[in-house]
RNA sequence: GGGAGCAUAGCUCAGCUGGUUCAGAGCAUCUGCCUUACAAGCAGAGGGUCACAGGUUCGAAUCCUGUUGCUCCCA
C-alpha cells in the first residue's frame, strides 16, 4: 500500500474511537487487578467544549491510558451537573422566545420543560469529549439529577440537618437580581470600578440648622438609614453626643451612635448605617438593635418602604435621589472614586446584600478532616502551593449558603406547617407524622424572618396534610457535586456495593485551581463525614488556558478558538499534544495556534518514520552490519533511561515535561540518529536482525506516546504488523525501563560532537558526502574508545580512522575533551583562519584555566570544599593543561 | 486592607538539598539545503549582567534582607 507524505488523522481517528467503544475497552469492572479510578469534573450540562475542558480532559485521559497500559484496571467516569442557576437561566430563556412567562406556569410544568431542555441539549459536550480520545466509560454516565443520586442529596440535606450542620437562618446574602437567588460568597466576584463618592448634608434634629455631612458611594440606600455613625474618639464630631439626625428626603429621625468600627480617614468620619443593605452596617444593627429598613424589591426595584421612588430600578433610583438631594442643596460635593463592587459570577449583576432567611451548612467543625488530611499530605496536592491556599481558606471558613431562590435542583426537603413552623423530611407525608410527635414551640403568627434557626417544631396538628407546604427554594449545585465521587459508585443509596469498595477513594482528581473552594474542599468534606475515607489520594490542578496576550479566555472575548474546528484542522492528537506543551504544572498557559500546529508536526514526524520503516526491503541474508548492532545497542540504553525519566516526571505531574521527554526520544534520537544510522544505502537491502529489532523500538515507542497520542499510535500499530481482532495498543502493556549504562550514552553524545564537527567541516570546505574523508584521531593516555567509530564512518562517510602520535601537516581539526580529531585536507586548508580558529580556542581555554587555578589556590576553597569538588577542580585544570598544549602544537605544526 | 506566589533567551518554561564550561529545553528568529521517510522536513547559527540593590559564603540563578514590577486568593 502507498502512503500519502501527510498524515491525514480526521477519517483514522473516528475509526478507531468507534474500535475502541466497540470493544468496550473503557469499560471496567472491579476485579482482583489493582483499581485506578478517576472521576471526570462534570460540565454544566449548559456547557460546550471550550479549551479548559480540552485541556483537563486531555490531561485526565493521558493518565487513565497509562494506568490501563501499566495493567491497572482503570477507570474513568463521566457525567454531567446540572447546573441550577445556568440551566434555569436558559430554560427561561427558551420559554421566553416561545412566549411563555415563567411566573405564568407551574412549578411542575417549568421541571418538564427543563428535562425536556437536558434530554435534547445536555449531552452536546459529552460527545464532543469523544472526538478528543477521551476513553471513559460512558455506560457510567452520571448526572447529579439522576434519581438515585437526588436521593443521596436529600438524604445527606436531613442526616446533616439532624446533626444539628444544618440551619435557617436570617443573614446578609449575596443578592443576584437578575437571576433571582442569593449567590454563596464564592459566586460573586469583586471588580474595581469608577464611581462617585457623594458627600451628603445630613441635618441635626435640632431645630438649628447645623449638619454633618456623610459621605456615601450608594445615595440610593439613604432611604433605609436607620442611624449614622461616629468614632467615639473623633474630637469633630464630640459635642454631638445625644443628638438625634435626620435622614435626608424620607425625613426619618434617627439615633447618632458612636462605634470604633468606623474608619475616622474614610470621607468625614461619618456613616449613615443601613443594616439591611450592607453586611457591616446589618452587624451594627444587631449590636445597636436598630431597625433595618428593606427598601428593595427581589429584582432591584425600589419597594414601598423607600417611600420615593417606588418600583424604580436602584441605578435609576440613585440619579433620581442625586438629582433631588442637588435640589434641596444637600450635596456638598460629589468626587471620582475607585471602589470594589460584587458582580454575580453568573448573570454578571451587581450583588446586592440582602437580608433573607436561608439555609446554611455549618463549617467549621465539618470541615476539620479535611483541612488536617490535606495539610499532613494524606491527600496530596500538585503544585503545592495551592496548599497554603487552601489551609487559608479552610482556618477561615465561613458558613455555606446552600438554598437557591430557583426551580431547577433538588428541592429542599424542608416543610411548614401553616404557623410557620418547620420539620425536615424526605416526603410532605413524612412531614405530617414529624408535626404528629413533635411539640409545638413557636407562638403563632412570628415573622418568617424571626425563627430562630432550626429548632424542631410542631404541634398536635390541627392542620391537614393538604396545608403543609414545602420549602420553595433548592439546593446549591455544589450541594450535589460535592457528594460525586461517592455518588457516582452509588455509595450512598447502595452503601458497602462492590463499586463502592473496589474504586473509593479514586486515586486522582484533575480540576482547574478557580474551584478548590467550591468543589474540591467540599468533596474532601463530604467523603470525610459519609464514607469516613477521603474521595481522592491526589489532586492535580490544571492552569488556566489564556490567549497569547495573556487574556482569560472567553465567550464575550471571542478570544476562544472552537475546540472541535481545531481538531478537524490539527487532528485531535495534534492538539492533544500541543495542549501538553504549554501547560506546565499548575501555570496558566498561553494558548496560541502554533501549539497545535506543533503537535500536528509531530504526528507527521511518526507518520513518516514509519513510512521509512515500511520502505525497507529485508535480505534474510544479510549479516548485521557492525553499525546497526552499535546503534541498537545505544538506543536499547537510550531508551530505557528515558522511560525512566518519563517515568519520574508522571509521578510529580509534569505531564509536558514527560510529553517532551518521549518527544525528543522519538526525534532526535530515534528519527535523527538512529535510523539515520540503521537505514540502509540507497536501494540496498536491510537484515532481518536489525530490522526486527527496529519495529521492536518503534513499537515500543508507540506505546510510549499511546497516552498522549491515542489515534495515530493506534493506526501505526495496527499496521506495523497482523494484528486480530479485538487487539488495540490501548491495551498493551507500557514498556517497561530496562538498565540504562551511563558510559554508553555519554560516548554517544561524544560522537554525536564528532559527527557535527564533520558536518560543518564539510559545509565549510564545500566537500560533498559523497567524497570520503580520512580522519586522524590523537589522543592522551586515557586513550580513545572505538566503539562508535563504525557509526562515524557510516555517517560522514570516512575512509578511515587512524590513530596518530605526530602532528600531520595541512590537517584541519577540533579538539573534543581532551582528544584530537583532524581530517587531512591538503591545500583545502585555509591556514590564516586555522589558526584563528585554534588562538580562539587557546585564549578561551586559558582564561578557563585561571579561572580553574585561582580556585585552586584559594586556601579557603581547598580547605573548606569538599573533596570531591576539589577532584574535578583539578581533573578541570589537569585537561585544560593539555589542551593547551595540544592545540599549541597544532598551531606550530600549522605556522611551519 | 490581609495572605500567597512569581520575576532566567523574543515567547512559554526547566534548573531538586549552593560546587563539572551551569546558564538549559521547546517554540520563534536567522543562514544554507526540494540529500529518494518527512519543506508539517534536514543541516547549522545567533540570542540571557538569571528584575534591581545589598548581605552570607572559598564559591550564589540557587540561601537571607530590602526595593521595584506582575499574578492569584481572601475581605
Amino acid at each position: 500500500m502507498e502512503l500519502q507524505t501527510k498524515y491525514t488523522p480526521v477519517e483514522i481517528e473516528k475509526k478507531w474511537y468507534k474500535y475502541w467503544l466497540d470493544n468496550n475497552f473503557f469499560r471496567s469492572v472491579p476485579d482482583s487487578r489493582t483499581p485506578y479510578s478517576m472521576v471526570i469534573p462534570p460540565p454544566n450540562v449548559t456547557g460546550v467544549l471550550h479549551m479548559g475542558h480540552m485541556l483537563n480532559n486531555t490531561i485526565q485521559d493521558i493518565l487513565i491510558r497509562r494506568a490501563r497500559m501499566q495493567g491497572k484496571n482503570a477507570l474513568w467516569v463521566p457525567g454531567t451537573d446540572h447546573a441550577s442557576i445556568a440551566t434555569e437561566a436558559k430554560v427561561v430563556a427558551k420559554l421566553k422566545e416561545e412566549g411563555i412567562d415563567k411566573s405564568k406556569i407551574s412549578r411542575e410544568d417549568f421541571m418538564k420543560h427543563a428535562w425536556e431542555w437536558k434530554e435534547k441539549h445536555g449531552g452536546i459536550i459529552l460527545e464532543q469529549l469523544k472526538k478528543l480520545g477521551a476513553s471513559c466509560d460512558w455506560s457510567r454516565t452520571s448526572f447529579t439529577m439522576d434519581e438515585h443520586y437526588s436521593e443521596s442529596v436529600i438524604n445527606v440535606f436531613i442526616d446533616l440537618y439532624k446533626k444539628g450542620f444544618i440551619y435557617r437562618g436570617v443573614r446578609m446574602v449575596n443578592w443576584d437580581p437578575q437571576a433571582l437567588t442569593a449567590v454563596s460568597d464564592e459566586e460573586v466576584i469583586y471588580k474595581e470600578v469608577n464611581s462617585k463618592l457623594f458627600y451628603v448634608k445630613y441635618f441635626i434634629d435640632d431645630e438649628t440648622q447645623n449638619f454633618i455631612i456623610i459621605a456615601t458611594t450608594r445615595p440610593e440606600t439613604i432611604l433605609g438609614d436607620t442611624a449614622v455613625c461616629i468614632h467615639p474618639q473623633d474630637e469633630r464630631y464630640a459635642h454631638l453626643k445625644g443628638k438625634r439626625i435626620i435622614v435626608p428626603l424620607v425625613k426619618r429621625s434617627v439615633s447618632l451612635i458612636f462605634d470604633e468600627y468606623v474608619d475616622r480617614e474614610f470621607g468625614t468620619g461619618a456613616l449613615k448605617v443601613t443594616p439591611a443593605h450592607d453586611i457591616n452596617d446589618y452587624n451594627l444593627g444587631l449590636k445597636y438593635n436598630l431597625a433595618s429598613i428593606d427598601i428593595f424589591n427581589d429584582n432591584g426595584t425600589l419597594n414601598e418602604k423607600a417611600q420615593l421612588f417606588v418600583g424604580k430600578d436602584r441605578v435609576e433610583a440613585r440619579k433620581l435621589i442625586v438629582k433631588e438631594l442637588e435640589k434641596n442643596g444637600q450635596i456638598v460635593k460629589i468626587e471620582d472614586y475607585i471602589n470594589k463592587v460584587g458582580y454575580s459570577e453568573r448573570t454578571d449583576a451587581v450583588i446586592e446584600p440582602k437580608l433573607s432567611v436561608q439555609w446554611f451548612v455549618k463549617m467549621k467543625d465539618l470541615s476539620k478532616p479535611a483541612l488536617d488530611n490535606v495539610l499532613n499530605k494524606n491527600i496530596k496536592i500538585f503544585p503545592e502551593k495551592y496548599i497554603n491556599t487552601y489551609r487559608h481558606w479552610m482556618e477561615n471558613v465561613r458558613d455555606w449558603c446552600i438554598s437557591r431562590q430557583l426551580w431547577w435542583g433538588h428541592r429542599i426537603p424542608a416543610f411548614y406547617a401553616p404557623d410557620g413552623s418547620i420539620v425536615v423530611a424526605r416526603t410532605k407525608e413524612e412531614a405530617f407524622e414529624q408535626f404528629k410527635i413533635s411539640n409545638p414551640t413557636l407562638p403563632a403568627g412570628r415573622q418568617e424572618s424571626q425563627i430562630p434557626p432550626c429548632l424542631p417544631a410542631g404541634r398536635n396538628p390541627k392542620f391537614k396534610l393538604d396545608d403543609i407546604r414545602q420549602d420553595d427554594d433548592v439546593l446549591d449545585t455544589w450541594f450535589s457535586s460535592w457528594l460525586w465521587p461517592i455518588s457516582v459508585f452509588k455509595g450512598l443509596t447502595e452503601p458497602g456495593n462492590a463499586d463502592i469498595k473496589y474504586y473509593y477513594p479514586t486515586n486522582v482528581l484533575v480540576t482547574a485551581p478557580e474551584i478548590l473552594f467550591f468543589w474540591v474542599a467540599r468533596m474532601i468534606i463530604a467523603g470525610y463525614e459519609y464514607l469516613h475515607e477521603k474521595p481522592f489520594h491526589e489532586v492535580y490542578l490544571t492552569g488556566l488556558v489564556r490567549d497569547k496576550q495573556g487574556r482569560k479566555m472567553s465567550k464575550s472575548l471571542g478570544n476562544s478558538p472552537d475546540p472541535i474546528q481545531l481538531m478537524e484542522k490539527y487532528g485531535a492528537d495534534g492538539v492533544r499534544v500541543g495542549m501538553l506543551l504549554c501547560s506546565p504544572a499548575g501555570n496558566d498557559l498561553l494558548f496560541d495556534e502554533n501549539l497545535p500546529e506543533q503537535g500536528r508536526n509531530f504526528a507527521n514526524k511518526i507518520w513518516n518514520a514509519y513510512r521509512l520503516l515500511k520502505s525497507f526491503e529485508i535480505d534474510e541474508k544479510t549479516g548485521q552490519p557492525e553499525y546497526a548492532k552499535v546503534a541498537i545497542e545505544w538506543f536499547e540504553n537510550k531508551l530505557n533511561h528515558t522511560i525512566e525519566l518519563i517515568n519520574d516526571h508522571f509521578s510529580k505531574y509534569r505531564l509536558s515535561e514527560a510529553l517532551m521527554a518521549a518527544y525528543l526520544l522519538f526525534w532526535d534520537d530515534f528519527s535523527a540518529w538512529y535510523l539515520e544510522i540503521i537505514k540502509p544505502a540507497y536501494q540496498k537491502p536491510i537484515d532481518r536482525k536489525t530490522f526486527d529489532t527496529t519495529i521492536d523500538f518503534f513499537e515500543k515507542l508507540l506505546k510510549l506516546l499511546h497516552p498522549f497520542m491515542p489515534f495515530i499510535t493506534e493506526e501505526l500499530w495496527q499496521n506495523i504488523k497482523q494484528r486480530k481482532d479485538g487487539e488495540s495498543i490501548m491495551i498493551s502493556e507500557l514498556p517497561k525501563a530496562g538498565k540504562a549504562d551511563g558510559k554508553i550514552l555519554e560516548k554517544f553524545e561524544i560522537t554525536k560532537e564528532v559527527v557535527s564537527n564533520l558536518r560543518a567541516l564539510r559545509k565549510e570546505k564545500n566537500i560533498p558526502i559523497r567524497d570520503p574523508l580520512a580522519l586522524n584521531i590523537s589522543a592522551d593516555e586515557a586513550g580513545y574508545d572505538k566503539f562508535f567509530d563504525c557509526i562515524l564512518s557510516k555517517l560522514c562517510n570516512l575512509s578511515g580512522i587512524k590513530p596518530v602520535s605526530g602532528k600531520a601537516e595541512g590537517a584541519s581539526s577540533f579538539l573534543i575533551k581532551t582528544t584530537e580529531y583532524s581530517v587531512l585536507l591538503g591545500n583545502l586548508i585555509d591556514v590564516e583562519e586555522e589558526l584563528k580558529k585554534l588562538q580562539a580556542d587557546i585564549d578561551y581555554t586559558k582564561g578557563f584555566l585561571t579561572s580553574v587555578q585561582k580556585k585552586l589556590s584559594n586556601k579557603n576553597f581547598v580547605k573548606n570544599a569538599p573533596e570531591q569538588v576539589i577532584g574535578n577542580e583539578k581533573k578541570k585544570q589537569a585537561d585544560a593543561e593539555s589542551k593547551i598544549k595540544t592545540l599549541e602544537e597544532r598551531i606550530a605544526v600549522l605556522k611551519k
